[in-house]
DNA sequence: CTGTTAGCGCATTCAA
DNA sequence: TTGAATGCGCTAACAG
């Protein structure tokens, strides 16, 4: 910056300025120093100015994977509110661990970042605590906590489940068993489990019919498995719901396969709406839920947290309630 | 750090160096150090170390799409090879658009990262020349472009799909048809089509049977309408190559829809070996990459030249020719 | 194994 | 609209 700084005839301090946008320069200055920029082939070093004006303009985000079209459709919301605000995401990936999560975390504090965006609403104690003495503004989504940290952009898995059972249950399904994986590791997995149990209960079905199969997240390969194990511990099994898309159209093929007619021998639902459960044959019934939106608000939201601080103020926490929406397709 | 240094009774050099593995320093000392650490909730500011150390701990990764299994699993073969390095991987999305690699680029470098990994060969001039200047270690992968800025990971993508063309044409296909995107934003399925024309030509199958349908990448929805388009145009076509395993299974399930058997009526490949094309009903013919094993390489090989750059050495640029395999499966 | 000195490259703050 | 002085929080380099 001294470089350019002589090149242009000025203090590094004005070169400082014409860089950022904003600052009171004159064209004529701003346009010497640019020419020096160019010339010299200078790149701003951000790092430095992360340690002399406490901003490092970063946004740490934690999802569980980075390729699920749910959790990265919400990355891509995140990008857009976020888009010429100057902020930079870090991302993570957990695999579903909190352990993982917790390490990440640690890491990506030292980066300073000025808020976080997480998936779910499960943490270990230890990132709990890292969190809420972070001092940034911090948002959970995918999920409505019982205990929130601060900000909620979420939705209830539980309850969106329970609306997908009552709607088989309104087009005749009396039999329906669930699709998941074998751990709880999966939060919002095990949330959708609870509503499919709590349906059935409400509902007067009498048992629950759960095969759990594979580690989450489970695979198309490991629904087509599971479904097999399902119609064969339960023959009367008349509709499954599977923990989303991914592993209902595995059981959708293997249904193919197997010569059962879907969905007339037995319906099959997911959650998530993926691409593939709009483009398979016959299509999928699912749980929708927009993802980019929950992004795009949580994205906004941040922005608005980080600059209240930036201003001293302190923004009180805020949950947003995401909507969901049964899509009945032709798979049910 | 002075605070902590305070507590434990040591420097602040100390206390840097306990937080550092490989310094040598007292089992005592550091369990003193450790607890001041533990009780303050100090969290170490890595944007100082950088600042101070001249080495960010960063590695830029730029690919086209996140929520595309290919990429993100050269992201995950990354991330393992870097795991335990210290380095933190800083993803940028360029949608496919090489303006938006620049752009991300600058950003980028504004972070100093120590090496950056890039996706395919093309890149505007003024990218070109900010990698060429940036004096760190660059790799491109997923292709093997002419002019390489420096290091290769990847493989020539007409190759492959020519490769697919031959096993086509050995299992008697005779009129086959080519479906891609409309622009050659995404370069890896332009170079796929010219493989397919090469192949065409050196077959002697005289004409080429192209559809271009939709902005790359293009989507499973896409590749069902192009398949109608393809069928339309040519009905004499007995097999149809996708430029990825998504619009083949699009494809494939309107085939499914329409009631044109596959393969008996037309065969349907696709390119790039996705989880869907391994559970479709039938299963897809494709080109598998391991994608994991493009970024574990990718990585390792990053790792060695910024080691040897931190020595002063600069090790002589390298290109590695992944291997890709035509798989045969029921759609063909 | 530990401490001291110096400085990384900027932006804040204040003055002009 | 511009400049000067100062310090952000850490680590390199060297000394002990």
């Amino acid at each position: 910056m001294a470089d350019v700084a002589e090149r242009a005839g000025v203090s590094t301090m004005t070169v400082s300025r014409a860089l950022k946008k904003g600052s009171p320069i004159s064209d004529e200055t701003r346009r010497r120093i640019m020419a020096a920029v160019d010339e010299l082939g200078y790149v701003l070093d951000q790092t430095a100015g992360t340690l002399s004006s406490k901003r490092s303009g970063f946004v740490a985000t934690l999802i569980p994977s980075i390729n699920n079209s749910n959790f990265s459709d919400t990355v891509r919301g995140i990008s857009e509110a976020i888009e010429g605000s100057g902020l930079q995401l870090l991302l993570g990936r957990t695999d579903y661990l909190v352990e993982k999560e917790e390490t990440l975390l640690e890491s990506m504090l030292t980066r300073r970042p000025e808020g976080i965006l997480l998936t779910g609403g499960s943490h270990t104690p230890r990132s709990r605590r890292l969190l809420e003495s972070a001092g940034i503004p911090i948002i959970e989504t995918w999920d409505l906590p019982e205990k929130p940290i601060e900000h909620v952009v979420g939705f209830s898995n539980a309850a969106a489940t329970r609306a997908l059972v009552h709607d088989l249950f309104a087009r005749g399904y009396r039999n329906i068993g669930f699709i998941g994986g074998t751990s709880n590791r999966d939060t919002r997995g095990a949330d959708r489990r609870v509503g499919y149990s709590q349906a059935i209960a409400e509902l007067g079905l009498g048992q629950s019919r759960i095969i759990s199969f594979g580690s989450p997240p489970i695979s198309m390969e490991q629904g087509g498995e599971a479904i097999v194990q399902l119609v064969t511990q339960w023959p009367e099994v008349d509709a499954a719901i599977c923990v989303s898309d991914l592993s209902a159209f595995g059981a959708l093929m293997e249904c193919h396969r197997r010569g059962w007619a879907v969905p007339d021998r037995i319906a099959i639902a997911g959650f998530g709406d993926f691409e593939v459960s709009r483009c398979s044959h016959p299509r999928l019934t699912t749980v929708s839920v927009d993802a980019v939106e929950i992004g795009r608000t949580a994205g906004h939201l941040l922005l608005r947290a980080i600059e209240a601080r930036r201003e001293g103020r302190l923004a009180p926490p805020e949950t947003s309630m995401m909507p969901f929406r049964v899509i009945q397709r032709e798979s049910t």
